[in-house]
DNA sequence: TGATTTATGTCCCGCCTCTTGACATCTTTG
DNA sequence: CAAAGATGTCAAGAGGCGGGACATAAATCA
């Protein structure tokens, strides 16, 4: 049985990324207060800095949690199709549709006072992008049986890639960048499927 | 703003007041255990003995929370109608059809091993009996501004004892119950009301 | 330019609650 | 009669939160 205390203590965190993610959407990373959150939650500062560290962590937590709920659509799109390029174009359009409309994105990238915020995605994007490579990974591998393991994850990583920079620098229309993948990569994928 | 550890506290107590329902309603009082309390909220038996003092004062808590969920009910048939004739008849009816349905209720009176539970009505009514009387009083007070308050708690705890005893121990059906104490009240609330 | 304000990040300590284990007591059961 | 199981009490210990103080850096204001 999970204890009342361990219950707690995840609702403590999840309250916290409630208040930051509001705080965040609304004004941006840099009109983010540590002192807010924890008011805004019921809590100290100091308890705020002993979950999250520092402010960046604050942000790094929403942002797992984010990518997280947005990998549950993304690996929905994934396996709605049995051939594995349609799921791969399904995946890319849904991956940018949601992007475009999600508030958090926007305001790392759109919003004035994102200079820190827009490097979660960029030059500190490790975490999300190791986070992504892991999800879909696994999910591929579940998904294209036919497809050696290693291959899928060579074809997810270039994908994430791509969506990413399309995400942060957009180009063509959500359809058209996830057609353009699914020729590249098509054949590919096509090369190396097996029985 | 409410602090993070109240909403704690007050969750911690409704846990453990949902675990002992479940357990008096599907094995009586007398099959609670306190540590089981405990272990299906997630906490130990000395929380469970910290917050309510003993077994006894379990029973009463969940008593008492769940005759404020039942007052809710019985204070909207109250209040539905203008005269206060009529919402009385309405009330006594509502209660008696509650109780009957009620799992607590049952478990306390029908099954076996509820000597002790079925107390909690009768001799150790006390506590159910004033927080009835307080919160119908209030109720009725704000509701029935024709008649004088004195008057008002002397009708309510009238029919609120007749309605506990028919309850313990069932007579006529409900409805012909509420017209009785309508019948039978109807010319004292006739007599005391005022412009 | 210098002073003030504001926010981050750290440290420390007091307080409160929950946990754990032990114990006495009573009742039921074998 | 002995063992098991339950209630109720107590004390020691751990962990987390609150609150205050502080250093530091950046922005604001005079």
């Amino acid at each position: 049985m999970e204890s009342f205390a361990e219950r707690t203590k995840r609702r403590l965190r999840d309250e916290l990324l409630d208040a930051a993610y509001d705080a965040i959407v609304s004004g941006g990373y840099d009109e983010l207060r540590m002192a807010d959150v924890g008011r805004r939650t019921g809590v100290s500062r100091q308890t705020v800095y002993n979950e999250f560290g520092d402010k960046w962590g604050v942000l790094e937590a929403v942002a797992a949690r984010e990518t997280e709920r947005f990998l549950v659509d993304v690996n929905e799109a994934l396996s709605a199709h049995a051939d594995p390029i349609d799921g791969l174009r399904a995946a890319v359009e849904r991956a940018l549709n949601l992007a475009a409309d999600n508030p958090l994105v926007k305001a790392a990238l759109g919003q004035p006072g994102s200079d820190q915020a827009s490097q979660l995605l960029t030059t500190r994007g490790q975490q999300v992008l190791e986070l992504c490579q892991q999800r879909l990974g696994i999910h591929v591998r579940e998904h294209w049986p036919e497809v050696p393991a290693e291959d899928a994850t060579a074809c997810v990583d270039v994908a994430l890639r791509v969506v990413l920079s399309h995400i942060v620098n957009p180009g063509a229309a959500p359809a058209a960048v996830a057609e353009q993948i699914a020729q590249v990569l098509g054949p590919f994928l096509t090369s190396r499927r097996q029985v």
